[in-house]
DNA sequence: TCTCCGACTTGGATCGATCAAGAGGGGGAT
DNA sequence: ATCCCCCTCTTGATCGATCCAAGTCGGAGA
């Protein structure tokens, strides 16, 4: 029954339902939140009333009251001008999805000043307008997770706490490693030994264990990597250049890289030597971007589930809110590898 | 002066600070919000107390008394897997920060069922959560709007009323067909003069304003047109085939399309028949997406000015919901073209 | 000296829902 | 018949900020 009323005019309340159903205000509200505690036909009443009125709880009284909001606050990192990296756009998708369903909502905010990485947190979390934080950025040591634990905010990180192995808080994260593992070993069985590795600067945590997993792959079959692997900023130009030192030095038939970036990079390299990608020399990159998929033959790339990680997000937050709090461990899932052209 | 009391107690209250400051509650709310009316000396003990206990007003409180929330919904559409379509990154990012300047937050929501594009809309309408929405979707005839219009909930649309020239609602837009002219100048400017379209189907408003501006640019040269279009649907696959067809019948030396997964699949055409693209046929895309910079080489492409378009909805927001409501005519914004190698 | 005004204070009511007790009635046990 | 309990529903207080109306006080201007 959609809400016929007009904004302007002051929507039904709590009060105007009882009155309706000729009940008093703690039933309607109990007949909002704890329908089991009222008798079939009263609450059928009530229920009528309510749809009759089209009322809806006023979300600011209920705050106010409960002290809490039901909403996740969401640093929102947009995806730099000039690289792949999309992940942004898919996972806040699949966590306002999965937020909505349990009854939250999503707040989007941008750090003030770029500076100050827990300006934001502290104005929403003072304000106590959200109920708890999803924080996305925890590659390097950054000082989030360490300040919302000192501030006892109620948070839970996508990424693993890679420079604090004795972080006590919830976080969800993708397995990098078995990832890159899983697109080496790919390559492996279409009979590639010398495959080589893209990645980050040796200070990027999750760059070294993406690395990690394809170490692993190629010395699980007695394979050597030494040479093999180069590491560079996250830029088009910079898989570039190395791809091309690779390919003059060690002649890989294979790489794999740390992100969709990268591997572009590498397909600009072998564009420059007139090679045929995909079929000369295969390439597989890491995010399963729009650019992934889109770039003629496509590129295969690994894929996280974004969908699940953000089932897992909520749900370690329900536990964080709950009375008392279940903080659980955390959680790693497993990515998937898209198989395109690049790799055929 | 960061705040450095615990969660689980209770913040500070506006009592508390006048306790402190040792003035009254009101005197406390208007260093707040009317701070013009206190002598700068106690304004001044005002500040230090707040700042002293880390006060910040309650939001629920405040949103209870004003009926307002500062906040300002809007419907997350999330990119199409395989496409290039990727202005929502960009465009959110520069929504969140226009609106965190002014003091407001971007609460985003799915739409709960996908049949029903009104639902989500209604429950934060009725709950009062939000005090605006932002409405992006206005292709084709789309009932927000106008459902919007008839709750007199106030919004502004990221679109031009298409469907509806009457619609008096505000709205932003970003000038299609002189993003397509732009790029068409920019390719007989270069020499071309069998230019083509690839577009997207007839019942797209957007897509025959896009194809407009290229179809003025052609005319005003006294360039034929005819034979030189295409009407497809949004996938790299339909742009593929499109730009094959053309090559075959109209033989064009260079190609402006609707989007950039179309351009994607006219490089994809081109490289299917070895086609050096930039060099033998020029390409231009639409919306400048991750595609368009990372893609080898570079597609050039029409760039919409979405951090502009962010601060002209927030602008019409706030006239919207100042009192008595100022409602502004749409406003018409002119994209750019980032030139790149496709079309050098 | 009287008046006026700016800069507060005071005490309350209010927004709308929920919390914490309490009241009433019917059934079962004693 | 009496007591007790539980189920169902009611009542008054409460969350924290803002709105409102009236009152106080000291200093400047007439």
């Amino acid at each position: 029954m959609a809400w016929t009323g007009r904004l302007s005019l002051t929507p039904p309340t709590l009060a105007d339902v009882a009155e309706r159903a000729g009940v008093s205000r703690q039933t309607v509200s109990n007949a909002v939140n704890n329908p089991e505690l009222l008798r079939p036909d009263t609450l059928a009443r009530v229920q009528d009333a309510i749809s009759e009125l089209g009322y809806s709880p006023n979300r600011a009284a209920r705050n106010l009251r409960t002290r809490a909001s039901h909403l996740i606050g969401l640093k929102f990192n947009p995806a730099q001008e000039g690289t792949a990296n999309a992940a942004m756009d898919r996972f806040v998708h699949s966590l306002v999805e999965t937020a909505g369903s349990r009854g939250y909502h999503v707040l989007l905010f941008a750090g003030s000043s770029p500076t100050d990485a827990v300006s934001g947190y502290d104005d929403l979390l003072r304000a106590t307008a959200v109920d708890a934080f999803i924080v996305t950025d925890t590659y390097l040591g950054n000082p989030q997770a360490a300040w919302l634990t000192q501030q006892r905010a109620p948070f839970v990180a996508f990424g693993r706490p890679w420079d604090n192995p004795e972080a006590t808080h919830a976080w969800v994260d993708v397995d990098g490693a078995a990832g890159t593992e899983l697109a080496t070993n790919h390559l492996l069985d279409k009979g590639h030994t010398r495959i080589a590795w893209i990645g980050w600067r040796k200070d990027s945590f999750i760059g070294e264990d993406r690395r990690a997993g394809w170490a692993r792959a190629m010395h699980a079959r007695d394979l050597p990597t030494t040479g093999l692997a180069s590491r560079v900023e996250d830029t088009v130009s910079s898989g570039r250049e190395a791809a091309s030192v690779l390919l003059d030095e060690a002649s890989p038939t294979a790489f794999v890289c740390a992100s969709d970036t990268l591997a572009m990079g590498v397909l600009h390299a072998l564009g420059d030597r007139g090679i045929h990608w995909g079929r000369d020399i295969a390439v597989v990159g890491f995010d399963d971007s729009q650019v992934a998929q889109v770039v003629p033959g496509g590129l295969t790339s690994v894929r996280q589930p974004l969908e699940q990680v953000a089932v897992e997000l909520v749900k370690a937050l329900e536990g964080l809110l709950s009375t008392p709090p279940v903080a659980g461990p955390g959680v790693l899932l497993s990515p998937t590898l898209a198989v395109r052209m690049s790799s055929g």
